[in-house]
DNA sequence: TATGAATGAGAGTTCATTCAT
DNA sequence: GATGAATGAACTCTCATTCAT
């Protein structure tokens, strides 16, 4: 009934969260201002620092909180899919970017790549930057035992093939987002996939 | 007020980049000043603009001019090894980032890792970057010819083979200079040499 | 480091004009920095810029607000005069600088001064004193029909007449406030009226 | 023979000078930089203030220069017309902004206004103005006087009428070099004759 | 005379942050 | 909770001026 209510100081969190992390993807991280978020969010610049401490504050945890996000989507995916080896498949297609046509093509890694920057030099964000990437190995080491489990996959150190498909896939997916003439989405996913069949033992 | 020998052109345009690169490298792009490299350089921030017509040229021109000095210095160094495998196990030594005892670990990850994400939203730094990583890309991929011509190496897309190695590097690289606990400099360099050895077919 | 209570930004606005004027006024238009306006203001720089977009910006607007006050307050005073004459007298007073003991000599004509120069290179200064210049040629030809209607003045077209007188007061007020020595304000004041009353058939 | 012949001391001042004046007509006073002015001279900026102490010194001194030049031309040619009626119309023909094809618009009076308003605060530009301001008025009277004793024109104040046209020639010219959109070349032109005429007592 | 590298003193502008309302 | 006026600390860039060559 009331025309402005105020919102719940956890809504009004992630709601900030959610535009700071379009608007670094949009400008990246150097070009993010506080009123920038401000706008896209919809609300005055003194909120923002209201509900976080600082810019700096604010623009760590968008860019955790964002990585955070994808990681559950992909999780809560590939959970419902049966067989490793398909399970593997699609997180490539998700991880590739441009990939799948119904996703953006920097959203996710341009995010990431600031991570990365920022955590040369950010104790924290190296900190949340190594949990992050420790899980998402761990996901992939986890497909990789469930299918030599399941029999799907040849034996192998999980761990390392884990490694090995996790970095491979970061290497490839800068060129992939630079737009590099010589390394297209399908060029990326065919030899990702090639390697985790040579190194898994499966038929593509 | 007091004026000091003029340099030639030439050699203050290099003074300055390399001025740049080492603070770009140890204080982030983000965090750099002009007054930092002016003083790095030790010259006035003043000349800095008279040589660079604004910061942002003064730190793209840096970025690539870092790289392409990266490039020659190992370019030089391998053209002296005669076998192509230990050719391509010097490049391992000199890519892993503080493998080798005697060169920082950050260097010159840390500033292609500013190439990446500034080549997101400038489209001349782009350019740079794909060529940069092109030749990058070639030489190995020149390596690995060689290697397969002399016997050394077995059959193989050398193209394929390259892209493989060199994205590999790229991603667990960034791992390394992060400190990422399970990711450490010899962990990168043997799984690196292991792929190499799989793909071409020779013993480590 | 301590906020000030906050004006309404109309306020804050004439506030920020009127200093700017001022500080035009006393300095001229090229020695005016945002610093002393802002001083003039008892404002800090920062506000001046919250208010105006662009130094430029501030200082147009406050060189058309000070002559539109200036023809505001003019006109109000000579409506309330009963004869033509006399209101054409009056505004001879007004406009010759420093004949009226209480009003500045430099004021009005300085700013107007400035504007003449500027308005060479800036279209929309040029717009902006075209339209006050000829509301100003329109008062005194509505003064002069008046005083026709009236039977004060002969015959004799009146816009003619109006940039006649206007044109003179304008040439002959650079001269006054310059300080020549062969021009003063009296003198300026009697040619002035010798020749309203020589065009207009009316006795001094 | 000598490739690069340094020139005299005389002539490099006068062909800076030459050079102020045509940038500053250009561009403006307040926009005009020293290295504007070694540009259109062809030389280096640092023998700009070689010639010139300061870049007041030589912008005063282009002004001053410019004006002089352009009344050495004026009396040279006026005094080769016997009759004082068409020396004063020649005068009003040169005057009138764009009257005559052949002269651009601006030059001149561009360059007067620059002096009005730095003499506003230049002491120095002050005195020199009030000097060709008389000398200018002067050479009007000049001729009023040589009217009068040839019987061309009736009886009157010299003096008077000399400052009574040159006051109205400036007042107006200022609007016709603004493209005031009712007071043309012509307008100006004929206003000033008509005014001459009624004064002089002579025919048109 | 003439050049142009080099300096340094600003100036405008941006923007995180504060705080009265 | 929410706003936005206000501050002030940087920072980039400009440009007159100097001076070794």
């Amino acid at each position: 009934m009331s025309a402005v209510r105020p919102k719940s100081t956890r809504d009004r969190n992630q709601e900030i969260l959610d535009a700071a992390a379009r608007v670094i993807t949009e400008r990246g991280l150097a070009e993010t201002r506080i009123s920038d978020v401000a706008e896209q969010a919809g609300v005055s610049p003194g909120l923002i620092l209201y509900y976080f401490d600082s810019k700096d504050r604010l623009l760590s945890e968008a860019l955790t909180y964002a990585n955070d996000q994808f990681f559950l989507r992909m999780s809560r995916e590939i959970r419902r899919i049966p067989s490793a080896k398909e399970q593997l498949r699609r997180l490539v297609d998700l991880s590739v970017p441009g990939y799948l046509p119904e996703f953006g093509k920097l959203d996710e890694w341009a995010l990431w790549m600031e991570v990365w920057v920022r955590a040369l030099r950010d104790p924290q964000m190296a900190k949340d930057r190594e949990i992050l990437d420790q899980r998402w190995r761990q996901s992939i080491a986890d497909i990789v035992r469930a299918g030599q489990a399941a029999g799907e996959f040849g034996p192998g150190d999980a761990d390392e093939i884990a490694l090995l498909l996790a970095s491979l896939m970061d290497g490839l997916a800068i060129q992939v987002i630079m737009n590099d003439s010589q390394v297209s989405p399908e060029r990326m996913h065919r030899l990702c996939m090639a390697v985790a069949a040579k190194e898994l033992g499966f038929e593509l």
